[in-house]
DNA sequence: GGACCTTTGAAGGGG
DNA sequence: CCCCTTCAAAGGTCC
């Protein structure tokens, strides 16, 4: 495992890594699903599964490393191939990429085009190249074509793509831009030029510890031409390109990171290619350039007018100074979860029918707690370094500043009071968006799903404080589906905690309590695996021991837990469809 | 066009 | 310390 402290001094961390495992969730959809469409969607289902395996096995990591090669054809690539080379170099010798930090961890090579931060949108210079190389037939529209993407003409992109990449450019195809200053300090030397890189904290230059490089930091395409894709479900798959390129274009990944100083002034840290041209030097005027930044009257700037063909082009009249008079929105870290929503959701969505993000959403929900406890955790180390490197970044944020940016937030309540009867909350049920077809949703692919994610201490890696899971709160069902919901005429009532704060952060600690106790569960048996007869979701039962070193240490209540958990998968039967919907 | 829905997690304020 | 609220992503849906 990843040295999960890795950043010198994480006061930051999170302390809540620890999740309670929940899974039951997962039967939910299951219950509802017919046994003769089961086995209709056996196949589809075991296919995909498979498809998704296979992706994140060999097959997908040489397609990643062929893609590269059989891609000569690309004017850009052969130029970008000298950097990447050079690039490489550099960083096996500086083992700044000897490896992946998480195996498998598809998050790290290109967890998604879209920036996180960023909310308008489009694909930076070198995340165009890298998709070009990386999807030859894959439209990755040029600045110009950014309205317009799905206009695949493999001509523009040559001729659009700036191709002005330095070796050490960092992946475009990172979310994460790192928030490290010393990527935007135009005095300062990259970091990832050098193996070394100035603790945050003391000031003392050190080698990153590739655990200490969030998926979001900057790789090195070279790196990433020469890894094995871990994102084989990013892949096009099925002819569908994993991201579907947005009317606006993609989004890219933290521009910013794309870029180096020189590039800078030519497309804005924080805007589109076709955006408004950032000031000078495309740092922010608090000097932070980042693509957490984002102004709300840029977000929605339309892109037409500025588009021009080349991004020398970019240059827009109008500075976006005025716009950035109004405090700038940064946008608050995502979490682990979003983080693993944002890698996951593709592959879901191209595993099932179903568009909706709501629906989708909940499939990854029960898959996240179908997710091994060292998954998890490295999400979790994920979302806390860029937690903290968010804090770096912008010392004085705080996530209040947010407060009343978005619209949204209506659901308030139901005004009527927290009803005890949950069922007024005006979420839907998540059944209902759970379609039949959803089997996909089956967490399938996920190892092991819960039964290998007894706490590791690994995971305490995650979160030294994270306090295992109670007992009661693992072997608790998923709350998932049992949220109270004005279809369901679920009896249990949610008690106090309302909104989507959910239990494990919370109850990791003493206050399992209540929660625990009054979770409005259903009884959905845990495992109600029948409902995925093919499925995996036990097909590896690993024993304990061989999850993980750490996890040869005595077990822990927790593993007890999960042990229970465990039997309960086993032994659980099918559960009626108690949850069904009543529609 | 914007809010909603859905998920989990983080953070902050209030009690 | 606990509870509650809000926001983060995302995209179809609804108004």
């Amino acid at each position: 495992m990843p040295q999960l402290n890795g950043g010198g001094g994480d006061d930051l961390g999170a302390n809540d890594e620890m999740i309670s495992f929940k899974d039951e969730g997962e039967q939910e959809e299951k219950i509802s699903e017919n046994v003769s469409a089961e086995r209709d969607l056996d196949d589809v289902k075991s296919s995909l599964v498979n498809e998704s395996e296979n992706n994140s096995s060999s097959s997908d990591s040489e397609q990643a490393e062929r893609r590269p090669q059989t891609r000569a054809d690309s004017e850009s690539y052969e130029k970008t191939r000298d950097y990447f080379t050079e690039a490489l170099r550099r960083q096996q010798d500086g083992g700044f990429f000897k490896s992946p930090h998480y195996p498998g961890y598809p998050f790290l090579m290109i967890p998604d085009l879209t920036n996180p931060y960023l909310s308008n949108g489009s694909l930076s210079p070198s995340a165009r190249t890298y998709l070009q190389m990386k999807w030859p037939l894959l439209d990755v529209p040029g600045s110009a074509a950014l309205k317009d993407s799905r206009s695949p003409t493999p001509g523009h992109l040559s001729n659009k793509v700036p191709v002005v990449q330095h070796a050490h450019h960092v992946h475009p195809l990172t979310p994460l831009i790192t928030y490290s200053n010393e990527h935007f300090s135009p005095g300062t030397p990259p970091s990832h030029l050098s193996p070394e890189i100035l603790d945050p904290k003391t000031g003392i230059p050190r080698t990153p510890h590739p655990s200490e490089l969030s998926p979001y930091y900057p790789l090195s395409p070279g790196a990433v031409g020469s890894i094995a894709h871990p994102l084989g479900w990013l892949m096009p798959q099925q002819g569908q390109p994993m991201y579907s390129i947005p009317p606006g274009g993609f989004r890219h990944p933290y521009p910013a990171l794309a870029m180096n100083a020189s590039m800078s002034s030519l497309v804005s840290s924080r805007f589109s290619p076709h955006m408004v041209t950032p000031p000078p030097h495309s740092l922010h005027q608090t000097g932070i350039p980042h693509p957490a930044i984002v102004s709300p009257a840029i977000k929605q700037e339309p892109s037409s007018d500025n588009i021009s063909p080349s991004m020398h082009a970019r240059k827009s009249p109008v500075p976006p100074k005025k716009e950035e008079d109004k405090k700038p929105h940064i946008k608050k870290p995502l979490n682990a979860f979003m983080l693993y929503m944002k890698e996951m959701r593709a592959k879901v969505v191209a595993e099932c029918t179903l568009k909706e993000s709501a629906a989708i959403n909940q499939i990854l929900g029960r898959r996240w707690h179908s997710l091994s406890r060292e998954e998890q955790a490295k999400y979790y180390e994920l979302a806390r370094k860029e937690r903290q490197l968010h804090s770096q970044l912008y010392p004085g944020w705080s996530a209040r500043d947010n407060y009343g940016k978005r619209k949204k937030r209506k659901r308030e309540n139901k005004p009527d009071s927290k009803p005890e009867d949950f069922s007024m909350r005006s979420k839907k049920q998540c059944v209902q968006y759970l379609p039949s077809e959803k089997m996909c949703d089956s967490p399938a692919s996920s190892h092991g799903s819960m039964l290998d994610s007894p706490a590791t201490p690994s995971a305490a890696l995650a979160s030294p404080a994270a306090p295992a899971a109670t007992h009661s709160e693992q072997a608790q069902p998923l709350s998932l589906t049992t949220k109270p919901e004005g279809r369901m005429h679920h009896h249990f009532s949610l008690p106090g905690k309302a909104s989507g704060s959910t239990s494990s952060s919370s109850s990791s600690s003493s206050s399992s309590s209540s929660s625990s106790s009054s979770q409005p569960t259903i009884s959905l048996p845990i495992g109600t695996s029948g409902s995925q007869p093919t499925t995996p979701i036990l097909t590896r039962p690993i024993p304990f021991t061989s999850l993980h070193p750490s996890m040869l240490s005595p077990p822990s209540p927790f593993h007890q837990a999960a042990l229970h958990s465990h039997h309960a998968l086993f032994q659980s039967q099918p559960l009626s469809l108690v949850t069904k919907p009543t529609e």
